[in-house]
DNA sequence: AATGAATGAGACTTCATTCAT
DNA sequence: TATGAATGAAGTCTCATTCAT
């Protein structure tokens, strides 16, 4: 599959507004009319629409991938602990828009394929945590605690940091010389990092 | 605005059916027939089918709000953070379709008026957290914490809990004298149980 | 399957168009003009396209099948097979239209519902030209002939007939006296006559 | 009008296309798939998918024209007859699918052009069946026949053999040692063979 | 109060064709 | 000579809504 840069143009701009206001609300008109091209383009380069969700998920979803190599190398559990989140966060603040589009199209159960797509993401990241935390334990320094659960805390809090942007724009405290997206990674990547040594440390 | 019986009952179809396929993906034909009404029905009792979701989620949306009476009159700072939590879960299970569309159509900033109801009910819930928190401050057993940010990790945890149902269904054991929802509840509530206390009492 | 009026007038002219332009040519654009009605109507009370034709043709099929009450009831084995294709002929011309669109949907294999009934309405009428036949037989004056093969040349100088109307309008001399339409079933009827009434009589 | 290979090839693979598919239904992408070449290249080559069409159809109308050289040194009229019909069959089966073409074009009124190459084929034709007819009524053995509805009966047979293939496949008893085509030709020719002889004798 | 009929707008897609190279 | 890229036109169909009863 080699996508030219007409293709990923259309897909970055698709992707932008099926973020925005989903699916099903955006249509092929308004992503050509943006990407100032035709509106059988799409269906030129793309075939179909759902193709072209298809395509940009297919496309995008490899980023989301805890890459191991990132924190493995680190000997104190705690600061790996750590590296993990800050890798974990940055990942999925790489591309929003994407990890939105996921989150919804998971919601919905008719398209398969995303599930799956989905499922082996998010198995294969809660494996990646259930090793740090089992380091951990090996160290003698954290408690064990599920994984599974574990994850489900890290990606929903992100996701609620996401989703509720401009709310906690209010009611966070924001500093002048921050811009608001750096900021907020830094405010979320500090909380998780609490919320997960809380955890792996209590009792 | 007083609702009938027919009303109600194309609401909760309407509810289900929304928070399956998203706004967008139900059509009104949908909805009438499940409802075994005529398509100008919905019409002409809601006016347009966006008002349709407008009243559905007004008139739902309350038994989303903490009702305080439930854990206050408790003195034990660490047993009223539990009842706290067990109530947050239960009213949000209570009905987990509208919490779904709420979800969803907060993402999708079109539709204004459903953010602004659907902020009013977080700052609400966010209020009643903190006076938990402060509760057990004053006691000298919590260490304060934002309460914005652990409103966030209850709600983000919760919503994930939803969301990958299944998924869980399947890396969780399940015990077989227990029915899905429930146990799902209870693992729920236990989990956010533990972390809420480990973040108020670590370090 | 009810049909009201609006219905019958929509598939009369669908059926004008499509057997003068053919199925593919003919836009439901088209129909809708000419029956001064939105093109969402067609939808409305069809479907699709596609299932007006289907509906189109079972509907006016029957009319096609040979009623054998027609000329049974004639002794002599001659004039039973004269007044079998008086009837034949009279059947085809009361709605040429339809089955010039069998026709052509019969050579494009795809549309398979249709060819089933096609096939179903031949079996049909050349088991009555068999009895036909063999009544003749019996009686001692006709030679067996095979009833499939008779039948084919039927119905196919019938179909010549009509496709090359216009040719045969100008090589046929016509009385001025006759209508055209009246005319050409008459000279079919006559040359069909002579014609099974040879093969049947020969050698 | 030089056609060079890559033409005639692309000619004949439009020509299957259109005769099973029909015209409106066959895509030049699909020519363009079936030939491996681009879809620019039927534009380039042929102008439009029409003169496609068109020129496919000049191309080999000329085989449709009866050779009269091939039965006219026959002195017996019943022979002559009998190797006229043989050829004329066996000139048809050469090119089947530009028939089938020829059939459904001339039924739509729309394209000028080919009505006109069609009409003047059939008026050759009928006039070498004329002249057969003639020849045999000259020897005494034949009564005079009207050409035009000769000619319409031979070739409605012919046309309705086309078309129901499969169904006389079925209904036909097709000896083991012969393939399809071959025998159905023969069936054909023996066939009309009988009736044109039993028309002119009759009586 | 309730609904079948009707409709304009817009959805996605496919088409034959042309452009630029 | 040959073709990948691009496009305007048109296709069918679905949508939420309104009309007339």
């Amino acid at each position: 599959m080699e996508l030219n840069n007409k293709q990923l143009e259309i897909m970055e701009i698709a992707k932008a507004l099926f973020a925005q206001h989903g699916f099903d609300a955006t249509s092929v008109r308004d992503i050509a009319q943006r990407a100032h091209i035709n509106v059988a383009m799409i269906n030129y380069y793309f075939n179909s629409k759902e193709n072209l969700l298809d395509t940009l998920i297919m496309h995008g979803v490899e980023a989301y991938k805890l890459d191991t190599s990132k924190y493995n190398t680190v000997t104190d559990p705690f600061i790996r602990l750590e590296k993990m989140i800050e890798h974990y966060v940055e990942s999925k603040f790489s591309d929003l828009n994407l990890y939105q589009i996921l989150t919804n199209e998971a919601t919905a159960k008719k398209r398969i394929s995303h599930t799956s797509v989905f499922k082996d993401l998010r198995q294969y990241n809660i494996q990646c945590v259930r090793e740090v935390i089992e380091y951990g334990c090996e160290k003698g320094v954290f408690r064990f605690y599920d994984p599974v659960l574990l994850h489900t805390t890290m990606i929903g809090t992100f996701l609620q940091f996401r989703t509720n942007r401009s709310v906690l724009e209010e009611l966070l405290p924001l500093p002048a010389d921050k811009t608001n997206d750096d900021y907020l990674q830094l405010e979320l990547t500090t909380h998780l990092k609490f919320v997960l040594r809380a955890i792996l440390t209590y009792g």
